[in-house]
DNA sequence: TATGAATGAGGGTTCATTCAT
DNA sequence: TATGAATGAACCCTCATTCAT
């Protein structure tokens, strides 16, 4: 059994990295097979189709951050700390580690129904507890007005588009990377706020 | 001529509504050509072949892209302005369309080597043009000591990622999208931003 | 178009020799294909897929065989004289192609839930209107006490079950296939019947 | 040993029902081991293959029959006699079971060659010995002039036709099932038999 | 310009069977 | 005796693409 868990979890590893190069749909079972040496068949044995290996890849991504978002959620510390760790968990998982957030953007398509909706369960609650973050900071005058759900849209966005062009193996260290959507995220890039800001919103009043 | 580009902009429209629902992998050259009203066989009147049909419809979005963004490098404004009008474009472009970003998103594994670098050259040259308005700010101080290659990056991204979530058939209006954008990439979220800098930066020291 | 019709005859009738050598679940699609001397691809421009081959053969046997038995029941004659005919037709259809009863009678499970009730449908009515003659004969008093959709699937299963040992190239013609059907039917194989029919009963009641 | 023997048993009869359900071949020889709650590579210890549980039942069920027919057949009664014994022996076995009807019915193809032969050879023993009586009948004068082969042919048939309809849950009951083969077999369906024969044979003969 | 027909490659999946344990 | 794991062959089917018309 824990042999079986063990193959498990060998196939998925080859299949993500497989996933995340190929994308889903141009990577064949037997691709997934040879790269693991075994017969395609005997991937049947693991799971029941492809698109369980593809499920159970994401679940078990999904679940970590849950749990560990979760964990956050009742830490005894300031919303603002709260903030800050959750931006420092999904970068480290979606940001950082760029196989992980291609799976998750680029297989909505490939999943069943029944699986999507699983996933989004646990996605939503995952961004629920930040917009919580966030709703609670305005309401004490801690944010600006803005949209919270909006918001943790952007603040998970920008992070997690990372995927797109970071390299965990170049000159940038995954510490800059967190920082820099810190500081984005909370301070913005502008030196001088407050003056752009209400220029900014006399421009967009035009 | 003139009608043969109007039947290939026919496809292309209904192309690119499908590759948007299913991904382009899903997507048959057959269900394109019914969609289209037309046998399978006649699409290779228009397109060299399937991949060719996707390249059309994302060099055409970047191509539009692109010269907007020139025009906004050249246009005599503050670099301030230019960043605001950049923000808006993309905003315009991939964050108020999802279908546009979705297709970039999800399509580029699908795209021949070739056409794939004809379009990361001027997706570079997209972004190298935000870039510099960064570059140059830091230069004159008017922007915080923050990486413009990553920032810039992290712009995109929070942007892009909103046809995930944006439903512009929703409550929230595109003006809205646009100025939160700019508010969080200018001023963050934040409301006593010098103190929770300082503060952070302490955090992020340890 | 009539092409198309012609090549689909064609297939079914190498589906059918088929089918009938091997049995449907033995038949792959490729055999078809090659029997057919066309790629295993090709067949699905003709049919849906293989269920679908045999229910197309399975229908037109059926079609025919309802067809010729509605004009019988409506012909102006005597009820024996439908009883032969329908006895005549059913041999012909059935008894003396045993094809076409191999078919029916092997392959209820290799159809779709939908298509099996489609042909049940119409064999039932076949079947009833030979029940309505019985019925109508017992009734006069023409035909013995038997309950008469027994007697109508005793008469069918006699008849069809040729298949199993008929061989139409044999010495036997089929004329004295239908002779001998007729005969046991209507007056059984014993000479003295009336005697052995009472002794029979006396026997039975026992 | 015994035990060996007993799981055979035991092995066979789950068989039987997911064969007659679904057909041989669409019943894997995991849904037998699961069905007998064993794991699949087991059936192996008992059975060298799929298709030697087939015929292992099949020859069971034709064994039987066999000594049966045998045992009639050598009884000191009149012919007569003895071909009522046979239908009813025949009905008992192939008409009331369904089952055991289904399984010859459908299987043949599914056996491999010599081990259908051993199995037509005992069938046709079987046979031999209904036509035997039925041609010494005819010698005797006792029966009409009807060839005995196809006659012995079309009697089976009928009588096993019945597991296409005959539901032993149903309404009728076996023995009426019984008396109504051996009435139509040996004096048919119509009340003035004599009369109508001769017009039938006249009807043949135009 | 457009279509009907055909093809070849490949895809996911099933399954009887084997073998080491 | 029994099982977990593996394998190879086959199967149905899809699809991009081509070609004659």
């Amino acid at each position: 059994m824990a042999k079986s868990a063990k193959k498990k979890e060998a196939i998925c590893r080859v299949a993500t990295r497989l996933f995340v190069e190929r994308g889903f749909e141009k990577t064949s079972i037997r691709d997934i097979a040879e790269a693991g040496k075994m017969n395609s068949s005997g991937l049947y044995y693991y799971f029941e189709d492809k698109e369980a290996i593809l499920y159970t890849i994401l679940m078990e991504i999904m679940d970590e951050s849950l749990a560990r978002m979760r964990e956050i959620a009742i830490r005894d510390m300031p919303l603002k700390e709260k903030i800050y760790a959750a931006i420092d968990l999904h970068t480290e998982i979606y940001g950082a580690d760029p196989v992980r957030m291609a799976l998750i953007a680029y297989n909505q398509k490939s999943l069943s129904p029944e699986h999507w909706d699983e996933l989004r369960k646990k996605q939503r609650e995952y961004s629920l507890i930040v917009r919580s973050f966030l709703t609670e900071m305005r309401n004490n005058g801690e944010i600006e007005d803005l949209n919270p759900t909006l918001c943790t849209f952007a603040l998970f966005g920008m992070i997690q588009s990372a995927y797109l062009w970071y390299d965990p193996q170049g000159e940038v260290k995954s510490d800059e990377l967190r920082e820099m959507f810190t500081r984005i995220f909370t301070g913005g890039v502008l030196v001088e706020e407050r003056n752009s800001r209400e220029e900014n919103e006399r421009r967009l009043a035009r």
